[in-house]
DNA sequence: CCTAGTGGTTCCATTATGTGAAACTAAGTC
DNA sequence: GACTTAGTTTCACATAATGGAACCACTAGG
């Protein structure tokens, strides 16, 4: 077994520090500031352990406690590790000038995503010059099977990892047109590769389309994606395919800025 | 003992979990994808104390593990928590609109920022001119003896609290202007106290001016603080000053709204 | 082909650590 | 003043973390 893959249904399994996620989790899908009796009312932990678990976590700033109202929430260390997190783990620094230029070029909505325990995580984000409200935010998760960036993603997936990753969609028909089947998602996905891009044909959401391409590495592997985004009332998918090429050179450029940063000319040790 | 204050200088001290964070902290201090040797080389654990570590949190999505090159960074998990934590625990969310509102009035740059460790943390910024850049501005610390909003938030502290804040503080002299001692400081602090607002007289970066406020609970304590800053060759701290109103204006306004967030009027229970 | 060296992974006896039922305290309520 | 509800502490017990050492997998060098 190695160290590989992150895909293990995060969460219990591993010792006391994967318990002690799970609770930070449990405050943060609660949304909103949480008294003990709260988290205790999920049944994860006694009583007694749960009350170790946040005193530690407080302890350690990755909650926050409010003596006042007697509320746990989110702690600030988190943000200040998502900073280095965003910076230096995912495409968004890399990616950014070539993301602008791409949206000032489209004029569009451009979005960048990466893939996280089988959701599409979006990373970096750039408004149209006249933005529209949708559902995606940097730093928010969404479906993969309805999204441009999730499928082109997924398209681009091996097939163990793909399997993996197809068992934990919901296929929830969010629109008429989702394709809410593993098999018509399938099929979709074999079209998409060999059309080398993806499209979002109103499938999460109502009204909202876009043309998305995966940006893979040099040995073809999926970093991420990319999509330039609108609305029907807009443009339309003919129009947006236009755009096609603009967007593949762009995701081909982040890859191989990537591919420089991943790999730097020298490799020296200690600090 | 209470489960209060996250002011244990975050690490070393309770159990697995705080060493396991710090781990994680370690990774991402050094900024960029690190080998396990690197890692090792700190001397912080044990060969098979580190690896375990590694592994646990490869497997929690807090870390992502490259197996092409063999490096760790950290993982696509800590953006989404930080985002769920920026969302609801910082008052960035709800501030929103004011700062929107503030930036689009004075021009200026707008600053959002809470303690965190005695240091400053920046969970918002409005540039003049550009839009909304999530976790590449938002998320950065700096120094609190020698900001703006450090020195707001410093002010209005209880004693006790302030007394181990400045313990912490390394009173480096950026500037001719900086604030290098405690004693200067307490002095500035006064001042700022019976004033209402602090200045930032290019205590930090040369050329950089900035007038703060904090941002007060209905009980007095401090939330956080928020800036209106600009350069000396576009303007005078004299004419910032004029705007002093219009900020406090807003730090109140921010205030009242996080009161009626935390608490609202329904507390309904379960889920 | 053998040997030494480096970087990473696994074993396993030892013991520290985490565990959680239950007892306890503090604040409300009726 | 008895009775809930919410949070905190205790303590005997067993699980789970520890880390030295052995073990691979590779690469280099003789």
């Amino acid at each position: 077994m190695t160290a590989d893959g992150a895909d293990q249904a995060a969460g219990s399994g591993d010792g006391t520090v994967g318990k002690a996620l799970d609770v930070l989790d449990l405050v943060a899908q609660s949304g909103r500031p949480v008294r003990f009796s709260d988290l205790l009312e999920y049944r994860l932990f006694p009583k007694a352990t749960l009350y170790r678990f946040l005193q530690t976590l407080t302890n350690q700033g990755m909650l926050s406690y409010d003596s006042q109202t007697g509320h746990y929430a989110l702690g600030v260390r988190l943000v200040r590790l998502a900073h280095a997190a965003w910076a230096q783990s995912s495409l968004a620094p890399i990616a950014r000038p070539y993301i602008d230029a791409l949206a000032a070029a489209t004029g569009e909505t451009v979005h960048l995503a990466q893939m996280d325990q089988a959701q599409v995580l979006y990373v970096d984000k750039r408004n149209a010059t006249r933005p529209v409200e949708m559902y995606s935010q940097a730093g928010k998760v969404g479906p993969a099977y309805c999204t441009g960036v999730g499928k082109a993603m997924l398209a681009y997936m091996p097939e163990t990892g793909l399997e993996q990753a197809l068992q934990r969609q919901s296929f929830h028909a969010f629109t008429p047109h989702t394709l809410a089947t593993p098999a018509d998602l399938r099929a979709e996905l074999v079209a998409i590769r060999a059309r080398g891009y993806a499209f979002d044909r109103e499938e999460h959401e109502q009204g909202i389309i876009c043309v998305a391409v995966p940006i893979l590495s040099r040995s073809g592997q999926v970093m991420g994606a990319m999509s330039v985004t609108s609305t029907t009332q807009r443009t339309t998918l003919v129009a947006l395919e236009q755009q096609v090429g603009r967007v593949t050179e762009c995701a081909a450029a982040i890859s191989a800025a990537a591919e420089s940063w991943r790999f730097p000319e020298q490799n020296h040790r200690g600090e």
